[in-house]
DNA sequence: AACTCAAACAGAAACGTTTCGGTTTCTTGT
DNA sequence: ACAAGAAACCGAAACGTTTCTGTTTGAGTT
């Protein structure tokens, strides 16, 4: 049906090598480009990427794995890089894995037959073991979000720790001592370290550590609003709550909402992600920002430079986070 | 470096027709079956879909034209649809075209290349250029949300006309009389739909339409809140304001916020999609809602029985929404 | 005009599948 | 045990590119 080089060379009467040259850069002689212009325009055609990545062993496609798109964080940075990625001429394939780690290991099957030339992963499991058949291929992954130690690749994160901890010591310096937090599913990565940064402000500020301030949701609205009705019920003195994501933070609003409690009156807030949320609560929320375009254009410039062969060694780039300041902290009189 | 077909064949002493026939679902008898498995499981094979791709005309992969993947309408669309695509084998390729008509035609031309074997449009071009050199290829073409008339595809899109229709009439219901409303960009189907809902509801009703009471955002959160600011300064009478998408919605709260009005005290307020973000205002906000899932699970469907060859001709599937009560509606006393 | 040399060209093989036409093997009924 | 028919198998060609190995062309030199 469509028009191949085949016909371009008939029409041109040119061969196919020349044809072939004259798509990948070649030199041709100005008539001879002349007449393979015209011809392309008169049959309409357009390079097979199919039969090409069958020859070159490289599809032009990037595959993603991510455990939701559903997910400001995930899609604000696969915009990113798709952006990126497309105008170098890379097709990006999406895998949402619904947070299933069965669903994870299928989808990187699954872009091994497609026979993508790299993935960009957000992993759900914490060993790699999902990714290693792929990593046999030779071919390049990028992890976001999550640190695998021991896995042969790249990894772009933020300073989780540090973040938590600051978060978690501008609650103290406002006087508040009782503070719960909401933070994902233990076995994450980030969980962990927002987790160690809110143990390390608790330190440094020589107070104990209270077990049931701290709850562990699912990184969901709907676990947003049952940890923070959980740890409002067992914590009837805690007078400010973290929380770890943008949609847990607003599951967090919503459970705060249909309690009744006031923000910041009864309860302080700090939150995680999206600004115009933030924005748009009342009053504004204060919260923790992660650059998404910066580590959106870090990968997809990660994995360029792997496919273009200048880079071999695997970079783990961190990034700083920014507190934005809203009207959700109270500052607390002297106890 | 992988493992094909011909190293199978190989290895099981078979003929290569017998072992693509094994993938294919052939009868292969059962000692041979055992022999291709253990060499399967050896050798680390995997299917070579490029390869395949090539020789079927199929690639197995569907395109995903968006204007904005960030837009939580769009993503929770692709979300369902991308499930039931990969479940049947089908990648998808997502290509956001931030808006753009030209990089929405960029978009098309590049899946071409890729060969996909059909496309999903959220169609930023009324006119349905973008999509016919595609449509010449004879692949089927699914529009979604907004509808083109005289082009060869199937569409899934709710009644926007009866959702806004509805919506004013609540709010006429409850004695508002001078009603804002934000709709998108005037050339896109939705918002010429919406509008004339609205339209429809006050000329049933008997009342005179204000220009100054339209206006138009761009359907980003930012439009959102300009187009607020603009309402409420040009109408101090309104007193109840119909949005007519999430990112809108969502961008008139921070503008009320920031202003110091009060929802519904000073005015009363309708949204668009999100129930969770609805949820999650204080007072809830009462929205109008699509159901994102059917759409995606009708799409879905029907672009895969085209590819199954078992549908030839070209349907266009109207959804009802529903108007999810929250607060935000004050009910005015007579006036 | 003849020679040199690089640039431009051509043909054929190869990438890893599917599929067509033809051959072998198995099953079954006698 | 044998024929017949069906089921399973095989080899080769084809899909549309790229690339390797030569061959032709043409400009520049004498």
């Amino acid at each position: 049906m469509a028009a191949t080089m085949k016909d371009i060379a008939r029409r041109t009467g040119l061969g196919l090598a020349t044809i072939s040259s004259y798509f990948n850069g070649g030199n041709v002689r100005e008539k001879n480009r002349i007449k393979i212009e015209e011809a392309i325009q008169e049959l309409h055609y357009e390079v097979n990427e199919v039969a090409r990545g069958l020859k070159t062993n490289a599809t032009k496609t990037i595959g993603v794995v991510i455990p939701e798109l559903n997910n400001t964080f995930c899609s604000e940075i696969i915009t990113g890089m798709e952006d990126i990625l497309r105008s170098r001429g890379y097709a990006t394939i999406i895998c949402d894995c619904r947070t299933d780690r069965q669903l994870e290991k299928e989808a990187v099957e699954f872009l091994i037959r497609k026979r993508v030339d790299g993935i960009i992963n957000m992993p759900m499991d914490a060993s790699g073991e999902n990714l290693r058949p792929f990593l046999k291929t030779g071919r390049p992954v990028i992890l976001i979000d999550r640190h695998i130690s021991n896995l042969d690749c790249d990894c772009v994160l933020v300073d989780n720790k540090k973040a938590a901890r600051h978060a978690v010591e501008l609650l103290l310096e406002n006087g508040h001592r009782e503070i719960g937090i909401i933070v994902g599913p233990k076995d994450i990565y980030t969980t962990q370290e927002r987790l160690q940064g809110y143990c390390k402000a608790y330190e440094k500020a020589g107070l104990p550590l209270k077990e049931s301030l701290i709850c562990s949701g699912d990184y969901t609205i709907q676990g947003g609003v049952r940890a923070l009705e959980e740890l409002v019920q067992r914590n009837p003195e805690m007078t400010a709550v973290f929380v770890t994501n943008y949609e847990m933070t607003m599951g967090a609003v919503i459970g705060i909402n249909e309690l009744g409690i006031r923000i910041p009156d009864d309860l302080s807030v700090i939150g995680f992600d999206n600004r115009s949320f933030a924005r748009a609560c009342s009053p504004r929320l204060t919260i923790v920002s992660q650059p998404t375009h910066e580590i959106a254009r870090e990968v997809a410039q990660i994995m360029l430079s792997h496919l273009d062969g200048k880079q071999t060694e695997h970079i783990v780039e961190k990034f700083e986070t920014d507190m934005i300041i809203g009207k959700s902290v109270r500052k607390l009189g002297n106890q």
